[in-house]
RNA sequence: GGCGUCUUGGCCGAGUGGCUAGGCAGAGGUCUGCAAAACCUUCUACAGCGGUUCGAAUCCGCUAGACGCCUCCA
């Protein structure tokens, strides 16, 4: 019997503004849709948070059993600079700026992207449409929402009619916005004259003579716009009504707001059942902005090679980190934040290797199975992985007292103790085991070993000097020895 | 200006109308030749003011501050 008919989930629905109980479309299936990236410059880690906390989610439902269609698409057409007529495409400028090939902008950062987020250990999703793939659908599209009274041609471009729209449907029914102040609230731009209103969004823009991403429509040669592509390749894959939606915050309006509109025009139905959005991460308390400088990218995290961090941190104390907050609440990635993750994601691995080291009794101290359902219950509770990681906290600090014998399992119940530690640490949360007492290589280990043995001779005959100089002269070389009840061990940093 | 969110102990960060979050740091202890590491124990909270309530950090109002979206943004 697969776990999920033993848990119920409850999500905080954008769409509602409360946590609602989640019940799929299909039981035992779930269709979730993300907007992915537009590849057209490196992924920053801001981004990445986003995909990792619907990692998260991703891993969470597999993990109780559903079959999970995942589909995060490639943006890799049509998200314009700005809104005006005279935005310019983002790959095409970034390929006009290095004077190269559109497609060899996508292929660098989709390249990147994938690196960065293997490196981070996601699991891929089932499906990775691009935009570029899915012309034929969007044109469709389109149509249909132009035969349906919603859209309009203006010299080659199609643009959404949002005032129609909301004269039958609620355009702002996401973002809790209202078309009369969005009208009083829109900025001027110049170059909008080909739209009716300024609220209205493209749907398909016309190409100018020296843009090179172009496709053959039924109005021009030209290209689709942003909002539209989410709407083909989410409902292509999951349907015209499909379970849950999730992005950045900051998608919410317009990006999310337009699906809406756009579904409910072409289809007459609202698509999405669940909206979840991620909150932003900021970076020393401002947000990550490429243009003030304030941003660091994954990779240069991963290096050490930054000006905001002291050192190098390595991926599962991102994820750790990321996990120790809500993926709705604003997180400020700072240097003494991922340090203090650090120590505690490494405390947590080691009371995870103990595991497999502790004796076993006849009886429990420890309630195992009503901890375990805490932690599904954490989960449940719309992904609060901070509430889990306390949970898995209290298990360490269990086995901690058993390995010193002021507790006891008994060998059932260490088996569950086990098994539940290493599905939400390495299942759920994504997280890699690192022993910090790995002892490298055979022969640095057999050298280090050799050394432990001659302090130890020192130490016999209080020949404290050299026994000290030892120690002292390997921690210096990045070799940290460690004195235990049961003799001396050494780690490597 | 419009709409919305947030303000928790030294730091980060959960949460609930009355019952321990957790991590890091600090303090004390165990261990040790000493130290480090490890482990155990432990002190500091709920922006301010007013209201509802037997009881509010948790609900309501006001004030102050921070932030987000409204233009591209995960």
């Amino acid at each position: 019997m697969p776990l999920y008919q033993d848990q119920t989930i409850q999500i905080y629905n954008t769409l509602s503004g409360q946590k609602e109980v989640f019940k799929p479309i299909e039981d035992g299936y779930v269709g979730m849709y993300v907007c992915g990236p537009t590849v057209y410059s490196n992924v920053h880690l801001g981004n990445v948070r986003t995909f990792m906390s619907f990692d998260m989610v991703f891993r969470y439902f597999k993990h109780l059993g559903y079959k999970v269609r995942y589909v995060r698409n490639i943006t890799d057409a049509g998200h314009l600079e700005n809104d005006a007529d005279a935005g310019e495409d983002k790959i095409t400028k970034k390929a006009r700026l290095e004077q190269i090939e559109p497609m060899e902008v996508v292929q660098r950062y989709t390249v990147d992207f994938h690196n960065i987020l293997n490196t981070l250990n996601f699991l891929p999703p089932s499906i990775e449409p691009t935009a570029t793939g899915h012309i034929i659908e969007q044109i469709e599209l389109i149509k249909t929402i132009i035969d349906n009274g919603f859209a309009y041609e203006v010299n080659g471009s199609v643009y959404f009619d949002v005032h129609k729209f909301n004269e039958t449907n609620n355009y702002g029914i996401l973002s809790k916005r209202k078309l009369e102040d969005l009208i009083h609230n829109t900025r001027a731009l110049d170059g909008q004259s080909d739209k009716k209103n300024p609220q209205d969004f493209a749907l398909w823009k016309r190409a100018e003579p020296q843009h090179i991403m172009r496709w053959p429509s039924p109005w021009s040669d030209g290209f689709p716009g942003w909002h539209l592509e989410c709407t083909a390749m989410s409902t292509k894959y999951l349907g015209d009504n499909f379970d849950i939606h999730g992005g950045g915050m900051d998608l919410k309006f317009p990006h999310h707001e337009c699906e809406i509109a756009q579904s409910e025009a072409a289809k007459g139905l609202s698509p999405v059942n669940y909206w979840m959005h991620a909150n932003m991460l900021h970076l020393n308390g401002q947000r990550m902005s490429k243009s003030t400088g304030n941003t660091v990218n994954p990779d240069e995290l991963l290096s050490g090679n930054n000006d905001f961090f002291s050192k190098a941190y390595i991926p599962s104390v991102i994820r750790f980190f990321n996990a120790q907050s809500s993926y709705r609440s604003i997180l400020d990635l700072t240097d003494d934040g991922l340090a203090a993750s650090e120590k505690g994601f490494f405390r947590l691995m080691d009371a995870i290797n103990a595991l497999d080291h502790l004796e076993t009794n006849n009886t429990s101290t420890f309630d195992v199975t009503k901890w375990r359902q805490k932690c599904y219950d954490a989960m449940n509770d719309d992904f609060n992985s901070p509430i889990l990681i306390a949970h898995l906290f209290e298990a360490a600090k269990q086995i901690n007292q058993i390995k010193d014998g002021n507790a006891s399992l008994t060998s059932e119940d260490l088996t569950l103790l086990k098994n539940t530690m290493y599905d939400f640490t390495f299942d759920v949360l994504g997280l890699v085991n690192v022993s910090k007492t790995d002892t490298g290589t055979d022969k640095l280990s057999g050298a280090v070993e050799l050394l432990i043995q001659l302090r130890q001779e020192a130490r016999a005959n209080k020949d404290f000097a050299l026994s000290d100089k030892i120690r002292d002269e390997l921690a210096e070389k990045g070799i940290q020895l460690n004195d235990g009840k049961d003799g001396t061990t050494f780690t490597t940093n």
